[in-house]
DNA sequence: TTCAATTTTCAGGAGAATTTGAAAACTCCA
DNA sequence: TGGAGTTTTCAAATTCTCCTGAAAATTGAA
């Protein structure tokens, strides 16, 4: 296959993944298509690349630089900016983690903790508190395994996970 | 908190939580619903606790199931049929990050393997396929990771796991 | 076989999310 | 300061996904 193919094609592949996990598709576009550029990109080169409004290249651009998935320089000393991801895989990866943890496992862990101590005497309230309490648990230990994944810059880190769960 | 309002804001927690992740808030709502409940339920009581049709409880209990997380019974020999979650968390969340794995992290490695062998020469072709090897090596020990998760009866894993991580 | 209860299907409607495009705002240079 | 180049905003249009409800199909009992 041809360099131009496959950047076609892993552009197609990144985007139905992302759209399958509440990813806007369009950001998911654009950031593959910086991924598979060699070289920083403006709104223009996007918009043509992707074919794409103006405005919509411009609001996910500032989320993904919200990701921090994304930055933006200005060569030449001219205002033109130009639009660059980060190419360390991994680092991605944690980034994205990291965001979705904090923004929605974590207020989970907080509810569930909450409704193990929800009133009641009968048996439906004691089998209410002991499901909330393993889902709190199994939350909590995620979330908390995540937090630790984060912190870890070494992406060996994966190869230790998957020698564990043997 | 009393039962039923506690049972009221878990099922808005787990719907909210599902549909960032791009699971269907029906689909959701319904899981909870049943995951909540202290006996199992049929469709006229899914369609009133949760004021939906007829036709959408058919459809996302039939989709449930496939994802083998609520089972179907009909006591007393009769026809109506009686939904049930699966109770145990931690084999819940194994169903679903399995059933996840399978449609949609498994096809992104095939895809990557392939991109890894892009034809070109320049600077341009070299670096490309740099960024999808190591795409391949992240998603392919990923999907390898998850494979073992799955296999593990074991919930103490992921305690297992936040200790390696440190 | 017939009938009533129940489940399943699916065309159309409703609502949510996304995208556009043009106007407004901004910024830097001459 | 004026103006061209560039970014940002946002109301309206579009697209997408999901839900409804009634009709059709299925099932078990009599």
């Amino acid at each position: 296959m041809e360099l131009d193919k496959g950047k076609e094609q892993f552009i197609e592949c990144w985007t139905s993944m992302g759209s399958s996990w509440g990813i806007n598709r369009t950001m998911a576009q654009i950031h593959a298509f910086l991924m598979a550029s060699s070289r920083p990109m403006n709104t223009d080169e996007i918009m043509k690349g992707l074919s794409i409004s103006r405005g919509n290249v411009n609001m996910n651009v500032r989320n993904l630089m919200e990701w921090g998935l994304v930055s933006k320089s200005t060569p030449n000393g001219g205002r033109k900016e130009y639009f660059e991801a980060d190419k360390d895989v991994w680092q991605a990866a944690r980034k994205m983690i990291n965001m979705r943890r904090q923004t929605e496992l974590e207020p989970v862990v907080g509810v569930l903790k909450g409704l193990r101590k929800v009133e009641g005497e009968g048996k439906e309230a004691e089998e209410f508190r002991d499901m909330m309490k393993s889902m709190y648990k199994l939350a909590n230990r995620t979330n908390k395994a995540l937090v630790r994944l984060e912190k870890n810059q070494d992406s060996a880190v994966l190869s230790v996970l998957s020698k564990m769960l043997k």
